[in-house]
RNA sequence: GGAGGGGUUCCCGAGUGGCCAAAGGGAGCAGACUGUAAAUCUGCCGCUAUAUGCUUCGAUGGUUCGAAUCCGUCCCCCUCCA
């Protein structure tokens, strides 16, 4: 097999789609570092698993000796991808744009290679472009040709409004590609307009054409709808040791090979090789613990891993309490004592009254380790106390 | 412009004067069982320290001892006609 051959194989490894594969063959043939752009947008750098799918091919990338370049998108961010529902963002100050892109950094070097990345702002270019040249651009492209993406399209015949500026953002975007004269551009496969419209602005310049790489939008930890913070089925790369095992650990079976082909940097040959034996009889939690320490290891250290299991936000099991739990002050507010319920409540161990009254009820309360039988009232101390198996605090009444 | 239907607790959806914090389902949470999975079963599921407590049924005003339910006004959605 030959080199070209094998960094193709990494390359396909989980994309959904390269257009056109024949011109990424043509490029890895002139055997120099290409320009590997991935554009982000200048808001909440708070990355999710689901983000580091685009991340990780642009770090197997680097691997085979391309460069990367960051793009962070701060003049783009003022006008805001259109998606139909959400209103014009409110420009981003300087400082924050600048704040937002060190977040960046701190998050993505955890897994890119930061002598092989320019972090790079399309304002340094956009900046510059005068009315006329923005006239021009835009000429590059039709009505035509912009309601042929999805949404724009949707709202079309519904309709709906559409604001000209909208029609700038692939413009814009495409037009980053022609001043960074990019190779290949990695996006998710909700990006496939605007990647395309970077493939024909460069074309419309006399440009070379870049290869567009589309990394499958990966699903959450439900399984069926896409990961993201809002819909509450993430794993944030920012979480606690223990609450990353905890998610990994009990997620969908159906997941978990999903996970490893866009997640683990472990081979294709072995990932088969652990499904074949899951197949055979392994226990298939065992695997997801080998996907979490990677995962763990990755984002924090190899003694976060190891430990991860009994990190704090993980089940207390045979008795193991985590290292690191929180104290939580609760106010007696005047009184001598107050019952467990409304301790549990005020305390955040459960999510409103009536949990806490089930806990109690069900004997799923614990006061210094000491399971409670019945109703119980405290008075002003320190205890450790637990609801359920997997919170637990140290509560200071007073 | 006209005719009709509708807005109920996260979602769907019952409820047409007190027995309604509001059926049922889904989602969610917590347990049992497992493999910290799924399926299944059980409990919770507006808020609170569970009480003749507090705040809810598009908004607002009214009738009534009492309103999600009746009346007025307003806002929004859907269907049909022009």
């Amino acid at each position: 097999m030959s080199d070209v051959q094998a960094a193709l194989e990494i390359i396909k490894r989980g994309a959904d789609e390269i257009l056109p594969e024949a011109e990424l063959i043509e490029k890895l043939e002139l055997g120099r570092p290409l320009v590997v752009k991935a554009g982000f947008d200048p808001t909440a750098p708070d990355l999710h698993l689901g983000h580091t799918v685009v991340i990780n091919k642009l770090r197997q990338l680097q691997d085979l000796g391309h460069e990367v370049h960051f793009l962070i998108g701060d003049f783009t961010g003022m006008i805001g991808d259109p998606t139909g529902k959400s209103a014009t963002r409110p420009p981003l100050t300087e400082a924050q744009v600048a704040e937002n892109a060190k977040t960046y950094q701190n998050q993505v070097f955890k897994i890119l290679d930061p002598a092989k990345t320019k972090v790079r702002f399309n304002s340094e270019w956009m900046s510059k472009l005068s009315a006329a040249d923005m006239i021009a651009l835009a000429g590059k492209q039709s009505v035509a040709r912009m309601l042929e993406r999805d949404d724009f399209k949707k709202r079309f015949k519904g309709n709906q409004s559409i604001s000209i500026h909208e029609f700038l953002y692939p413009l814009v975007q495409g037009y980053d590609s022609v001043a960074m004269e990019a190779d290949i551009e990695l996006g998710g496969t909700d990006q496939r307009f605007n990647l395309l419209m970077g493939r024909e602005l460069q074309k419309a310049y006399g440009k070379a054409q870049q290869v567009t790489i589309m990394m499958p939008l990966l699903e959450g930890l439900d399984g069926v709808q896409k990961m993201s913070k809002s819909l509450g089925n993430y794993v944030g790369i920012d979480e606690a040791p223990g609450v990353m095992f905890q998610k990994l650990v009990s997620m969908p079976d159906d997941l978990i090979w999903r996970y490893f082909e866009l997640l683990s940097f472990r081979s294709l040959d072995e990932i088969a090789r652990l499904k074949a034996d899951v197949e055979n009889g392994a226990n298939p939690r065992d695997v997801k613990m080998m996907l979490a320490r990677e995962l763990i290891e990755r984002f924090h250290d190899a003694e976060a891993a190891a430990n991860a299991h009994k990190g704090s936000g993980n089940v207390i099991k045979d008795g193991e309490i985590p290292d690191d739990i929180d104290e939580v002050e609760v106010s007696l507010e005047g009184s001598d004592e107050m019952p467990l319920t409304a301790i549990l409540n005020k305390a955040g161990l459960t999510a409103n009254a009536a949990a806490a009254r089930d806990v109690v009820k069900n004997k799923r309360a614990k006061i210094d380790q000491q399971p409670i039988e019945g109703p119980v009232a405290l008075s002003a101390g320190r205890y450790l106390i637990q609801a359920g198996k997997k919170k637990i605090a140290w509560v200071v009444l007073k």
